[in-house]
RNA sequence: GGCGAGUUGGCGGAGUGGUGACGCAGCGGAUUGCAAAUCCGUGUACAGGAGUUCGAUUCUCCUACUCGCCUCCA
């Protein structure tokens, strides 16, 4: 079996994974606050977890992994759009707008990141399913003395009854203090203290508690759903950077000090920040932009997929212009092995090949995506259909999909000596007037440089060539034939009256 | 101010205690009517300083710089 390292940010080091119950290796990923459209920003961990999921269920097999990823759908964001529909007039209850808004950002969610080639996890529980859990925790917290109501609806949780706070982020409480940059409430009895519960006004949704009618803070709800689907203890637990502090330090205090005995999370795994053109994506800076924008522009998933793993997901990852040129080049390449040449198919028939060690090597070294690339490379360079296919698969990419999406429309006019004619291969991307006006092109250009060859006068391929770059299409001749490829910038118009 | 991460060739980006991937770009060549594509070849890189060592880019310390978190945030 292959053994899988990973860096734990508990303990500051790469470590060998061993799972609690290699029949269920457990893990949990903070998911999104569905609010609205999941920036790209938002998709790094998803794309890096979806990675560590596949890599899982290749090495303990696909039904001995659970992968639980939970929408936060209780979030003042949510409730404003919420209520502001409902002033324009929206029929129904604020909840069921609510309830609307997360549904829809939530369907949104989903589409966006299959786009990109991650697999639904296998749980996908949402925070307002899960209050009475959560209810429940914060009353147990409150009975062993770890939290405390304030009498105005508020419940606190007390970060000094609960010693090792702290020691995931490696700060101290006292450090955190110092740094003087911790909102003062005089409802808390330490600066630090954070909220399991608040109340609710009647314009914003609640939920009846001990403590009145109100909703749960934030960190609550993943040691609730944690707990109530992977149990007291599980495996792997991760999420973005920005994430460690306070949210996971308070995800382990409340769950640790509801379940003393229990080991929450064994290993926790956080992924770099992405930044845009090397600066971090903000709406203020103007670089601030969505999945579905890229996806609109005409960014197929897989680029998106390609280029974030050409990155380890520990470093800060840039996205850039030109890696999405790079990367759609490659793709690209992948896509013309697999699909350009007929006799190349014969990977289809063969049969699925083996991971080749070396990608799951890469891969099982605390997820070396960037290694596996350049085997991937390495397998287009040489022809290596079989691994290449099994590789891809492993990193979530379709060979087939890579076909339709970037093999494109080629038209061939040549002679192999037995049949003189024109070939194509379409995806659909260009219209069938436009194919066909492309298809006498190349049959015109291959009979033109016929007769140039003789005649030496090449005046009339040159102009066609000519015409043709300039309408986006790529242009190769050989003795063989011509082989026409329209690219991304292909303008059919441009070709009118060539013919 | 506190905590943490990082600094590899023109760009991106792996990795390692013993001359150092890979991709893109560049350059040279083959090929091509010219190109494109392809193929072959090609690079005085490991922030600076000190230390450990037979030997460090890789380990330790210091300095500089960059970035992130500390506030909703993946």
């Amino acid at each position: 079996m292959t053994d899988i390292k990973l860096y734990n940010t508990m303990a500051r080091a790469k470590q060998d994974f061993t799972p609690i119950d290699d029949k269920n290796v457990r893990m949990y990923v903070c998911g999104p606050t569905v609010y609205d459209r999941a920036h790209l920003g938002n998709a790094r961990p998803v794309v890096v977890f979806d990675v560590l999921y596949r890599l899982l269920r290749h090495v303990y097999g696909p039904d001995h992994v659970t992968y639980v990823r939970n929408f936060t759908d209780v979030d003042d964001k949510i409730n404003a759009t919420a209520l502001a529909r409902k002033e324009a007039g929206a029929p129904g209850t604020l909840e069921e707008l609510v309830h609307e808004r997360s549904n829809e950002t939530i369907a949104w969610y989903l589409n966006d990141m299959r786009a990109l080639g991650a697999m639904d996890p296998n749980e996908m529980p949402r925070a307002t399913e899960f209050i009475q859990p959560m209810i429940d925790m914060i009353e147990d917290l409150i009975a062993k003395g770890h939290a405390y109501p304030d009498g105005a609806g508020h419940v606190l949780f007390s970060v000094k009854s609960y010693e090792d706070y702290g020691q995931l982020s490696g700060r101290s409480v006292d450090d955190m203090i110092a740094g003087a940059r911790v909102e003062v409430a005089d409802n808390k009895r330490d600066p630090m203290d954070f909220v399991l519960w608040k109340p609710s006004t009647d314009d914003l949704p609640g939920w009846d508690s001990p403590w009145g009618r109100g909703r749960p803070g934030w960190h609550i709800e993943c040691s609730a759903m944690s707990h109530d689907l992977l149990g007291a203890s599980f495996d792997i637990h991760g999420g973005g950077n920005d994430l460690q502090f306070p949210h996971h330090e308070n995800e382990i205090a409340q769950s640790k000090c509801t379940h003393p005995d229990a080991g929450f999370a064994n290993y926790w795994l956080h992924n770099e920040m992405l930044q845009v053109e090397g600066k971090k994506m903000s709406k203020s800076l103007g670089n601030f932009f969505t999945v579905h924008d890229l996806l609109e522009q005409g960014v197929p998933g897989e680029v998106i997929r390609f280029v974030f793993l050409g990155t380890h997901y520990r470093k800060p990852m840039d996205w850039t212009e030109k890696k999405r040129a790079e990367a759609e080049a490659t793709l690209r390449s992948i896509a013309q092995l697999f699909g350009g040449d007929p006799h190349s198919r014969e990977w289809y028939l063969r049969g699925r090949g083996n991971v080749p060690q070396e990608i799951l090597d890469a891969l099982s070294n605390d997820l070396n995506t960037s290694l596996a690339l350049t085997y991937i490379r390495k397998y287009v360079k040489n022809r290596e259909l079989s691994k290449l296919d099994a590789s891809l698969r492993l990193m979530g990419f379709e060979p087939e999909a890579l076909v339709e999406k970037f093999h494109g429309f080629e038209v061939h006019a040549g002679d192999n000596g037995v049949v003189r004619g024109v070939s194509y291969h379409g995806d659909g991307s260009v219209s069938s007037e436009h194919s066909e006006v492309l298809r006498s092109l190349s049959a015109q250009l291959f009979d033109a440089r016929e007769t140039a060859m003789e005649t030496k006068d090449f005046s009339e391929v040159d102009r066609l060539k000519a015409a043709l770059l300039d309408a986006g299409v790529e242009v190769r001749m050989s003795k063989n034939g011509v082989e026409l490829l329209p690219g991304t910038g292909f303008d059919a118009s441009k070709l009118e009256g060539l013919l």
